[in-house]
DNA sequence: CGATAGCTTGAGAGTACTCAAAGTGGGTGG
DNA sequence: CCACCCACTTTGAGTACTCTCAAGCTATCG
């Protein structure tokens, strides 16, 4: 998951599982803190996330660090370049997920269904980055946190009355390590929104949003 | 072209030509300053850049302005997403582009040497915006700055006396959109640079590299 | 119930931004 | 051929946002 322009309506996401009729594997489980594979592996499966939550990311020599995505239930994880992994990637809760053989998506390998899926999850893939670029290149940190509350919303926001709540299993500098931002700014912008009565903190995991045209308003617009 | 953490060693980029036994089409040649295609515009044709330099960059409705990538000779640009492209595509100088149908990529349609090197060109897309985030998210205007030259002087650097030339046929403007900067930032960063020997400007499109270690260490390093 | 990791809050500093003005260069028309 | 014009770039001054460093707070787990 990348945080793309929220939009006012419901995206449809492919939340389809990929089939596989020959080639079946069995599904994957982890363990929360558990790591998928690293930077620099080689790529052998692709894997579409069944249930739970992932999260890729990159280091730097120095120790900064960028949240390249989440993975969320839907999303295909671990697409080659030059045959290797280019990024780490460990669950953040218990989770399932459904392998896939590489060859499937690089040679087709007999299965022209699923190999069509996984390209078009790839290019999913390129056009959800291009937006991701719009918000860590141009967006303020206000911004950048109302866009990711959006996005998490739409995607996975459970609705709670009126309101929809959403459970965030990432930490904070999990957050601030994807915005771009300090763990530090990322505290001081929730708690700037909850003063502002647009969210709730029922804990720090979750999240009600009680004004979300608000909350999608912030997420385009400079305060004013 | 995205600015990947750059290696100090030339890498290989894939500037072979693609080829279509069948349904070969005529090079479509740009003048400078002309658009390929807009946001939304459905997608036909995908591109092989065979000479000259191209923007993409998406805009914001307050007109707010991420240059995506610059496309140089061998990249492919206009992957498809649900259909359509997502980014606005102008030549940055007279271009000469190998157009290849869109159903090539996602039919195969008879041609699988082809498909495989556009499959191949949109996973090493992935890869490189990925090393992008990097470099949007986590670095100073130095560091980007840095690392825009090297990756420019690697890829289309022309060797001169002891020194690397590289020619910028984009505006401190593109540039600043590029690196998620202002163009007097980006301005102020050239003239540090100069001013600190590792750079000399000969003009405002060409850029002399002086001392290219210094370059790449400013790459990667917080300034000390 | 104490230890510890994660989160929040505060104060101060620094980087990049904004607004403004001057400088530069390329292109056009007189 | 030169002068003017316009767009682009550079430079300056002041501001603001985010970061850094530091301390206190809160939950979760032995």
């Amino acid at each position: 998951m990348y945080v793309t322009t929220p939009t006012e309506f419901a995206e449809t996401y492919c939340v389809t599982p990929l089939q596989s009729a020959r080639t079946q594997a069995a599904a994957a489980h982890l363990k929360s803190g558990a790591c998928l594979y690293f930077e620099g592996d080689e790529v052998v499966w692709l894997y579409q996330v069944t249930s739970g939550v992932l999260r890729l990311s990159r280091m730097l020599a120095d120790g900064r660090r960028q949240v390249i995505a989440f993975g969320y239930p839907g999303d295909v994880l671990g697409f080659p370049s030059d045959g290797l992994h280019h990024a780490d990637c460990e669950a953040l809760t218990d989770a399932v997920l459904q392998p896939v053989r590489r060859a499937h998506l690089e040679t087709g390998d007999g299965d022209p269904a699923l190999h069509t899926a996984l390209l078009q999850a790839a290019l999913r893939e390129i056009s959800a980055m291009q937006d991701h670029f719009m918000m860590l290149g141009r967006k303020s940190a206000s911004e950048k946190l109302a866009s990711f509350l959006c996005v998490l919303a739409e995607r996975v926001g459970e609705q709670r009355g009126t309101c929809k709540q959403i459970t965030l299993p990432m930490s904070r500098s999990d957050i601030a390590d994807f915005l771009g931002l300090t763990t530090e700014t990322v505290s001081r912008t929730f708690t700037q929104l909850r003063k502002s009565r647009i969210i709730a903190i029922e804990n720090n995991n979750t999240i009600i949003i009680r004004r979300a045209d608000a909350l999608f308003h912030l997420s385009l617009t400079e305060a004013d």
